[in-house]
DNA sequence: ACAGTTTCCCGTAAATGC
DNA sequence: TGCATTTACGGGAAACTG
């Protein structure tokens, strides 16, 4: 199977991949072209102008190829390769380079997705989608069993109803109008036909007990297995991993296990019934007991079945919910997971802030709801479920109380929302409740980062209930591996890319690890923390950078001194892009390497902030950074050997070299950076700041006389 | 008298001035020089290096001179010549035409406030002057009159008691020790003393009268013109104009008038008690109708006594009053213009929102306060006068009336804060209340500007009590004289200096007169008005030219016509600096002029705007601006002919020539901002853009020769 | 549909509490 | 005094509402 085919069959083609194909690439061609495109060397391609040339004239053939095949056969179905041919020749003839290194970098973002998918993480593997079919197969086959037992009870029924008739209407009459012999005859018949009833119900009952104790298999599972997986999926999804957080299987499984136990306690309820009206009592008891285990089975799927589908989040913030600003409007979402139409409008559902918790033994700040925020579960269109959105919701500080004395920081203090109800069902009286994941209460979006910080930290750490909402009062170590996943994840989830090994190695330096592999709470998060450093850079990423930074031309996370290294090697003109460590705001700054007289030098400029990328995109001031009272040009290449128009070309805004007539009347204008170098340290520091690059002058005269051959001529 | 001495004798040099000669050159200096100074041509010679040079020079000689004759005399209490010429030579020996252009500048800002003060309008000019000195003789001379008139009653007290004492105690004694002659000629004696003692009494109550005639005529002066004035003066002040708004003076008058009227009513009470208690009835009627009269002059002075010192106003828009917005804070302070210890903490005031006024009638929306923000008045240190700041008031919408339904919009509903306050004083019960002016109340700060509008146009229409507040139905026009005066203050207020001639000419065209010189309303300041463009640009200019426009460098309301014709008449580079008339967010652009083939083309740079002056102060915009691949500097001159460095020089950041080194290891970078000429309109386009600037081949040869020769040579 | 108006809320700065 | 936390509010944008 191709990797396009692979990625289709899992679904994969989503999210940033499917954005990718929207903006760099058309999906089509990839789809229509997927293995001769897998079978081409686009890698060595994206670096080598004449290999890139080869393999653009090769597919070109290809398709040409393809349209005469296509000919013999039915135009209308296949796939159109002229006009793909067309797309190709307008938009990469010019430059085939440019299209290697698109579906270089396509073909890697793809095998990166299929690498996550299989990672045996949070992630849904084969494994689980194995479990989740031989669920569906449980599932449905206990329903089948059930409408089965459902008719044979019928069947039973009409039985019953028939001996009863009989014995009613005919055994008098015939006692009256015929002979005993023939009444007896009857009698006995009857007599059959109610041991054979009487089978019949043993069988069913059997049956029914068959079904019960299969049912009780599955609820076993889906409240201890399925339920809490999910949860815990839904947890890191909250943080970050890329997780399947659908509650669509789980959902048609509660529903269904609940509609066969509804079914089961329907069925033995009518043959109690039947027991009592032709005084039977032979079987009353053990219906009885499956009624009252059915029952105890209900229960524990109804008081199972309320889950918060949508951690409380703020719609400003939805990339990092679980943080709560007093005042400002959250959301949440509960589902019901019976969606069975006996519920529909039953389930009025409250949100309570801290409930049950003991806030002021904690020392935790107290809040409350400012409304009443209740709710009646509707179906709600798309799933077709049972949920409720809970829109408008917001905190509000209590006035303080006295003993409100917390050892912690305020992103410390963790708080729960539970929502509640009460309802009657079937003759049973339910009163259950969900809570939120712990949340964490701000007063000042200032708070954010750390609030953030508290609560990658504690899901980490909380795998599963009942949570520990002193968590912070003595917080236990995260292992560096567990830290650094979730530091990926948030530049996924920023960036729509993870971190590499050599990015993560940087930040394990930057973050401090103890001999063990554990990273401490005070470490990361308190004065001087890693934490608030990355998470300007997040910032900084989400707001400008994103494009550069999921096509991975920013390296990033690299020492001053391995920048060093790694481009002294190189040949004049390479540069990369690195974050600036000394900004705590998030700064991008980029290094480059000029040899001259046989030593090289790196530079580096100062670092570009979030207010002046406001202004001029990074590309913009690549594309237009210059050197010296000349104007020269330092940047060449990307690192390793990427040409820098190749890299970052198509995000250049309209080119100064085409001033725009608007018809303003105005002069177009655009910023230019420009630097003097410093005095490279190793040489002796001259008086004057004259150009201190000699090998300057022959580059110089060179320029003048191509300048000068380009003018046009006097007048 | 020199002009300095004519300033400092009109109280002028604060403001403005004040912070010209805090920032650009010493006031000592100008003081202690400024005959000489004002002798000096600096005008030609801020043009003209020469000129700027000898006068340096001859400036260096006076003060040789200045220095010699000193020491003939004392050296301590004369002017410290020594140390102006050092300081003088430290800061313009390099330059001396800087010299010369800032205390020509100094000289404009000068005279230009003294043009201003002479100015009829509602500053304070020499015969008001002239008047206020007048009342403080008369309220002077009332109170040594009252304290004169104390004394002659307090003797003539004295002459009864005593007449009294021998009546009483000597009259019997001499009847029954001697001859009824004798008693005869003590009760004629007495008598006589008697008639004596009631004759005086007339004279002191004729005195009286006259004090109180004259008192009548002082308060009906203050409650009728002074009083008025100075409201009148204040609401200019608040609308920008440069008006003395001190209270001092009524203060004093208010106070001591009021004092005395207090002294007359307690002179005449005594007198009426002496009549009680010597049972003399003839003079009580004229006495009581003296009281009466006093009483009903106390009344007068008191009810006028309340005033709104400082106008609502939010703290976060000092220069513009009466704007409230909806939940924020805001500050108001009330003064009780009779200073006298009787009154200390005696006056509780209390804000209320909208009193007696009928809003539902209107149709206006409906405030109040948030909570209670009563007051007493307390003495305040830096006046001494009865005062209260308030400080935390805030108001809130109240729930809408159904009849809530205005026609006009919310910034042209008019709403009143008064100040009540009830209290006993002297036996009179006195209910007095004072108004704000007229308040625009808004939600969101988005509408600053156009309630600013409505307070201005408001207060230049509306010059006296009772206030129109529905005025805005029916908006009046208002005469271009008016309109130019308060858009001159705007600018005044935002840059430290108003508008010229040609800049208000301009912004007529813009602003739309009707032929008989009327503004409508609608034009001014609904759709697409003037205002908003304005209102733009003084905010520019707030936050990013105050410098430059203080200085005058900036021209700014100058049609795209006239700045060609200005411009083309000039040498090349020369340029100025106007406001885009596009942007409705205030932006500013340069024009330059370059003639070339004998034809002068004038270009303009697109408008730069608030975002972008952020980041570059436009200093260093011109000071870096560059055109071409070759970078060429455009921009020579300030029109008419200032050389730019020495209008702007001051200004520049740190300079691009002197790279920090930071020691951060960065290397330092500065934008620049670039332009390619378009082609110029009468010269056929090109293919290629290719400079089009054929000229430009002879100047850069110049600046390759030049830039080889400062090279250093090659090793 | 739409404009005038209000509300919402981030981000910064200042105030407050501890 | 210094830090942690809260409050204030401009400014831009969304939401409201006739």
């Amino acid at each position: 199977m191709s990797q396009w085919q692979e990625l289709l069959r899992l679904n994969l083609v989503r999210g940033h991949l499917s954005h990718l194909y929207e903006t760099t690439f058309p999906r089509h061609i990839r789809h229509s072209l997927c293995c001769y495109i897998e079978s081409q060397d686009w890698d060595s391609a994206a670096v080598d102008e004449c290999k890139a040339n080869a393999c653009f004239y090769a597919l070109m053939l290809y398709l040409d190829e393809q349209k005469c095949s296509v000919q013999e056969n039915n135009v209308l179905q296949a796939p159109d390769f002229p006009g793909m041919q067309d797309y190709l020749l307008k938009h990469f003839s010019n430059e085939p380079q440019r299209l290697a290194v698109v579906l270089s970098e396509c073909l890697k973002e793809e095998k990166k997705v299929l690498a996550l998918t299989s990672e045996p993480q949070p992630c849904v593997s084969p494994s689980v989608e194995n479990n989740w079919s031989k669920l569906d197969n449980t599932v449905s086959d206990l329903k089948r069993q059930i409408m089965e037992l459902k008719k044979e009870n019928k069947t039973l029924e009409v039985l019953y109803e028939n001996l009863d008739y009989i014995q009613k209407t005919w055994l008098d009459k015939v006692q009256q109008h015929t002979g005993p012999s023939q009444s007896q005859a009857l009698n006995e018949e009857c007599l059959k036909h109610t041991n054979f009833i009487i089978q019949t119900k043993q069988v069913v009952l059997q049956k029914v007990m068959n079904i019960l104790n299969q049912v009780a298999h599955v609820v076993t599972v889906l409240v201890g297995v399925e339920l809490p997986e999910w949860k815990r999926r839904q947890q890191m999804s909250c943080i970050g991993c890329p997780a399947d957080t659908s509650l669509d299987h789980l959902q048609k499984w509660f529903t269904t296990v609940a509609e066969v136990l509804l079914h089961v306690r329907q069925q033995v309820q009518k043959m109690q019934d039947q027991d009592k009206k032709y005084n039977n009592s032979d079987v009353s008891n053990s219906s009885e007991a499956i009624d009252t285990c059915a029952q105890s089975l209900v229960m524990k799927l109804l008081t199972n079945a309320l889950v918060v589908e949508k951690q409380p989040v703020m719609s400003s913030l939805l990339q990092r919910p679980l943080i709560l600003k007093a005042g400002v409007r959250f959301t949440a979402t509960v589902r019901f997971l019976i969606n069975l139409p006996e519920f529909k409008d039953l389930l009025k559902v409250t949100p309570v802030f801290d409930k049950d918790v003991e806030a002021a033994v904690k020392g935790f700040r107290q809040f409350n709801f400012v409304r009443d925020n209740s709710k009646r579960l509707d179906v709600d269109s798309p799933g077709g479920g049972l949920a409720a959105e809970f829109a408008y919701m917001d905190i509000k500080r209590k006035t303080k109380a006295p003993n409100e004395q917390s050892h912690v920081g305020v992103c410390e203090e963790l708080h729960l929302v539970t929502f509640v109800t009460t309802f009657q069902i079937a003759g049973l009286e339910c009163n259950i409740q969900v809570s939120s994941l712990p949340v964490v209460v701000i007063s000042s979006s200032s708070q954010v980062c750390s609030a953030w910080a508290s609560v990658m930290w504690w899901n980490m750490l909380s795998p599963s209930e009942p949570w520990n909402l002193s968590l912070f009062s003595n917080p236990p170590p995260l292992s560096w591996q567990q830290l650094s996943q979730v530091l990926s994840w948030q530049f996924l989830a920023a960036g729509q890319r993870g971190l590499d090994e050599n990015q993560l190695l940087m930040l394990r330096d930057k973050v401090g690890v103890d001999p063990e592999g554990l990273v401490y709470w005070s470490n990361f998060f308190k004065n001087e923390s890693a934490w608030i450093w990355i998470d300007g850079i997040l910032d900084l990423i989400r707001k400008y950078l994103v494009d550069l930074w999921r096509e991975g031309h920013i390296m990033g996370f690299v020492s001053r001194e391995r920048t060093r290294v790694l481009l002294q090697e190189k040949c004049t003109g390479t540069f990369l892009l690195r974050f600036s460590e000394s900004s705590k705001e998030g700064a991008i700054s980029f290094s480059w390497v000029k040899h001259s007289n046989g030593e090289a030098h790196v530079h580096a400029v100062e670092p570009y902030t979030k207010k002046e990328l406001e202004f001029m995109s990074l590309p913009d001031v690549l594309c237009s950074y210059s050197v010296g009272s000349k104007f020269r040009k330092p940047l060449v290449f990307l690192y390793p050997d990427i040409p820098k128009d190749v890299a970052f070309g198509r995000y250049y805004s309209s080119d100064l070299q085409t001033p725009k007539q608007g018809g303003s009347g105005y002069v177009d204008r655009r910023p230019v950076h420009v630097s003097l170098l410093p005095l490279t340290p190793h040489s002796p520091t001259m008086e004057m700041n004259a150009e201190p690059e000699t090998m300057e002058l022959e580059q110089w005269f060179e320029e003048m006389i191509s300048d000068i051959l380009t003018l046009p001529a006097p007048p």
